[in-house]
DNA sequence: GCAAAATTTGCGGGTTCCCGCAAGACAAGA
DNA sequence: TCTTGTCTTGCGGGAACCCGCAAATTTTGC
């Protein structure tokens, strides 16, 4: 049984790799890779089946990597093992997780014995393992109290790139107007209408202000938008 | 002499604890905060004259917290540790170094060596040890090519909160047309004006888009948002 | 299969944004 | 003092945004 780690931190590495040879010890051989490509590069060398897999690395992060790691082998089993449960980070990876795919989602904060139940758990026994805090998270964000929906998503990351309502009715494939009416329930659901009064009068430019509340509340984050700006010159054949 | 480390990441704090210890035997107590409020009571009570400071932790990130230490006792030598160089964490530092103060920015990548010279150097001999790279950076945000000046930056941070034009005006104490001005010139620097041709024309909304660039080359970042959001709150009493 | 609910679309208008043009304001230098 | 350059401000207009209203369409539930 082989173990692939990627991870960009020499210090988490080497933790991670501890740590799969105490909790694994039907594993014979651990591969490390210290970004994103090299892990994809190691994976379709190696045909590891084990993937454990930091998110947020320079260079390419985990997400990227894990999808393509999963597009040539779905059956490939990966632990995201993270510092933080951004609601941008979970909705990331549940959106490329393969249908009937096994993988688990733990915090780096987790203690020692919890991450050698989770490597157990996804490697050995073929369970999904997420960490009780990422679970909050995916809850919420599926909770229609202020939960964004897939399509409403889909339009934040387009507006906060900077496309205007034109082009997303254009890349959306609907009309301008309705582009604006998913906009109006972002708007809603984001709460971007408080004003407190004092002041400037609280005046905020909604398009503008429903992208900084996203961010402050980590439903968007810097990876996210990465990977938006990729996908939008790739679709432009750029 | 007292030491007092920063930093929520439990290996990363070991690993300093004990590179701290190897490279200053003159140091008797080491003390350690794993993050900034925890940071900051610490400093106040133990009058360490002495910090290494991760940026980037939760609850109070070490800017913030930096911040105070040096409000109360501008003579602290702080020592910066990081995972990135990104120019918003720069430009943060810079904006609260205090008039003639010590400190260092080195990242979390360097070797040993290099983090226990920048020990030495910041705490026992006085100097102001900056890691190459993230000089690099410093640079090239002063450049007048593509750097911001500092009010740009501060319309910058403004508009990505959601602001609008006159909500800047009033804030910054201009006139309507003095911040379009600002603007135009953020969206040049910003070369928000780019148009691949192809597919839907490149529409994009400029305001929106220059935030998005702004963002995508760590110009600004979750944490210099979450700094504006905080002020502008603070300046409303709110 | 049908009615209720949710989405999509068009229209219209009020507001904000983006920016060219040109007239003051202010500082540095000949 | 006069010039030159940079910065600020006002005016005006075209484009984009925000959104209420209502008809058309699709989806959902029974």
């Amino acid at each position: 049984m082989k173990v692939l780690i990627v991870e960009d931190d020499p210090l988490h590495r080497s933790y991670l790799h501890e740590a799969v040879r105490a909790a694994l010890p039907e594993c014979d051989t651990v591969l490390e890779a210290e970004n994103g490509h090299v892990g994809e590069v190691q994976a379709r060398q190696s045909r590891a089946e084990h993937v454990v897999m930091d998110l947020q690395m320079s260079e390419r992060n985990g997400i990227e990597a894990a999808r393509t790691i999963w597009r040539e082998r779905p059956d490939t089993k990966i632990l995201f093992w993270s510092n933080y449960s951004d609601e941008a980070y979970v909705r990331g990876v549940a959106r490329i997780v393969p249908e009937g795919a096994t993988y688990g989602y733990v915090l780096k904060s987790t203690s020692d014995e919890r991450l050698k139940l989770a490597l157990r758990g996804v490697f050995i026994e073929s369970q999904c393992v997420i960490d009780r805090e990422v679970r909050g998270i995916q809850q919420k964000s599926l909770g229609t109290a202020h939960g964004l929906s897939d399509a409403e998503y889909e339009i934040l990351v387009d507006v906060a790139l900077g496309l205007t309502d034109k082009a997303i009715a254009q890349r959306k494939k609907l009309s301008l107007r309705s582009v604006q009416n998913r906009l109006q329930q972002l708007y809603e659901k984001l709460d971007v209408y408080e004003d407190p009064g004092n002041g400037p009068e609280g005046w905020y430019n909604l398009r503008m202000r429903a992208v900084a509340v996203a961010l402050l509340r980590k439903v968007l984050n810097a990876s996210a938008l990465e990977r938006g700006e990729r996908e939008l010159r790739s679709a432009r054949g750029n």
